[in-house]
DNA sequence: GCTATTTATATAGCATGCAATGCAATTAGA
DNA sequence: TCTAATTGCATTGCATGCTATATAAATAGC
């Protein structure tokens, strides 16, 4: 019995996240940011101010991929940082004026391919779908190691 | 207004898809392969011999992706590869002995993941998540360039 | 207070994925 | 047949993501 592409979860959720991606990217390039960043952009919304470990919380993603992230961000000029005044290894990250100025097309860019990405579903089918993604995550994070 | 991630679906089917990589990653590192190989081995399949194209279209990656991903692979010993007698720029690869021995594992990987994540959904839902994905899938690819 | 553990971050090294570009072989069109 | 367009692949350069590891600061346990 072959293994058909179409009916295997895994791929076909991993297809839809690199189309999701290039989607995002394509939209959101010319303002020279990208579907990595928002999560980013949305956790440090109205100035909100916060470290590597909650940004990490926040976009569910290893702490060094966040490292790396911030890193071009700041060099991309779109962060402020300062050090944590409660704790000497932390540092606090907010959103540049320049990073700011971006959010309503980050915003419209995140709505927009939402939409795209589930038109054609009715009111129901666009709720299953996230609560199917999100029971799917749920199993999948039980695998995880620690947790 | 807020942007919730639980609420999107760019944001949760990207975070299901790097999950479902990390389970395949996990399972299949004592191999020596990971998830990326395993569109490459269904394609090849019972001793299939594909182009590299061909190879493209099978996983749905472009084509630089597909090179370095067939690169790696030589690289190991899971390919054997010689020059499409019908096209001179063409190479055509096959698994190789090595590759062929370990596709029962792959198979079995790809299934433990799949059923892991699906679990606790019935026939109906797992059924309308492969179809909800599908769609999905649809609605982004005739968002990309050509085509 | 002192040591052991935990926590926050940094760094190295690598895989996977993309767009952009270039080249050579093939195919199409006149 | 001869040129133009297309196709198959390689390469460059970069972003995103991971694991593994190191370091310094903070906290816990005694």
């Amino acid at each position: 019995m072959d293994f058909d592409r179409n009916s295997s979860s895994g791929y076909m959720t991993n297809w839809a996240a690199r189309l999701f991606a290039r989607a995002i990217d394509r939209r959101l390039k010319p303002l020279g940011l990208s579907s990595a960043h928002m999560p980013v952009f949305f956790a440090l919304a109205r100035g909100h101010e916060l470290s590597q470990r909650q940004l990490v919380e926040a976009a569910s993603v290893e702490q060094p991929t966040m490292a790396s992230t911030l890193q071009r961000m700041d060099r991309d000029g779109l962060l402020s940082k300062r050090p944590s005044p409660e704790d000497r290894r932390s540092t606090l990250y907010r959103l540049s004026e320049k990073g700011l100025a971006m959010m309503d097309q980050v915003r419209a860019a995140g709505h927009e391919v939402n939409a795209l990405a589930l038109s054609g579903m009715d009111e129901a089918e666009q709720t299953a779908y996230l609560a199917l993604l999100a029971k799917a995550v749920g199993n999948l994070e039980r695998d995880e190691p620690d947790d």
